[in-house]
DNA sequence: TATAATGTTGACTGAATTAGTCGTGAACCC
DNA sequence: GGGTTCACGACTAATTCAGTCAACATTATA
């Protein structure tokens, strides 16, 4: 039941993006240092995300990569399934065939806890996320000035 | 995020047991077929479910297996847990580190998931699946009395 | 006690998926 | 033209999954 690392990996770049909102293009190299991404391996996650419409690039100096929307109208849901594909987490429930639901007996279980997955990742946007890491940021902050 | 099919399977297979309660032992092969599980894959499900105190086994002839406690007091959450390990959508999330959160961002997001799957999991017992699934035979078989 | 039915165990394997790397090329800025 | 940055696809290593198989242990019963 775990996540893959590309998810994970794609979440992040989008976050590192939606905390720079607005100060123009993010260089891969940064992206991928400051979140602890494989540099090559971010290109593919940031090519689906573009190909999904989520991203902006542009070439050459002073390029990279930006949101090509407003963080707030990004939501979790739509990334992890632009990289994952579904997440549903068994087959019949995805395809909603009811003939297996004798063999398999524990569709209806499954089906509802992927709909409150798909509905708490539907309701989270980028931007909370950056406001979350950044009320979290000022709480190490001020716990820290005390050690200086 | 999708569920191997080791703790599928593994549930059919208590669910099967489930419905047998009190009538002695049910072989292998019964459950298998039925089921529509490789049987000599589900000889290993059937050892970790034993080990791990939810089945009991007998040999020779007549023998078999079947559930070493009342239906009611299995939970969905222990039988994945003892086959699957931790199903922890992420490794930040089982580990609770919080040092890593600065960098993943997101960890937040899927404790919350994993603890409402815990509680759905925690709170399903083998028998409110098999009350589930004779509701639904009942269902189609009324149904299916009119075509014939 | 012989034997047939059944479960027990662990080693092994093939296939699929995951998680990347690398090289070449294209766009862009100066 | 030269340096910087993204774009794309071929390739690979490692891991996990799903399952098979063979040898062995236990028990019922005739």
């Amino acid at each position: 039941m775990k996540l893959s690392t590309k998810g994970d990996y794609g979440v992040r770049a989008m976050i590192a993006l939606a905390k720079r909102w607005g100060e123009g293009p993010v260089q891969r190299h940064d992206i991928a240092e400051r979140r602890q991404i494989p540099e090559s391996y971010l290109d593919h996650l940031l090519g689906q995300l573009r190909r999904a419409g989520f991203v902006r690039s542009t070439r050459g100096p002073g390029g990279g990569h930006e949101l090509a929307m407003p963080p707030e109208e990004i939501c979790l849901l739509h990334v992890l399934e632009a990289l994952e594909g579904s997440l549903a987490p068994m087959q019949c429930v995805e395809s909603g065939r009811s003939e297996e639901e004798s063999i398999c007996g524990q569709t209806w279980v499954w089906e509802s806890i992927y709909g409150h997955m798909r509905q708490t990742l539907g309701e989270t946007s980028l931007e909370d996320l950056v406001n979350h890491e950044l009320e979290h940021e000022q709480q190490t902050t001020r716990a820290g000035s005390y050690s200086i």
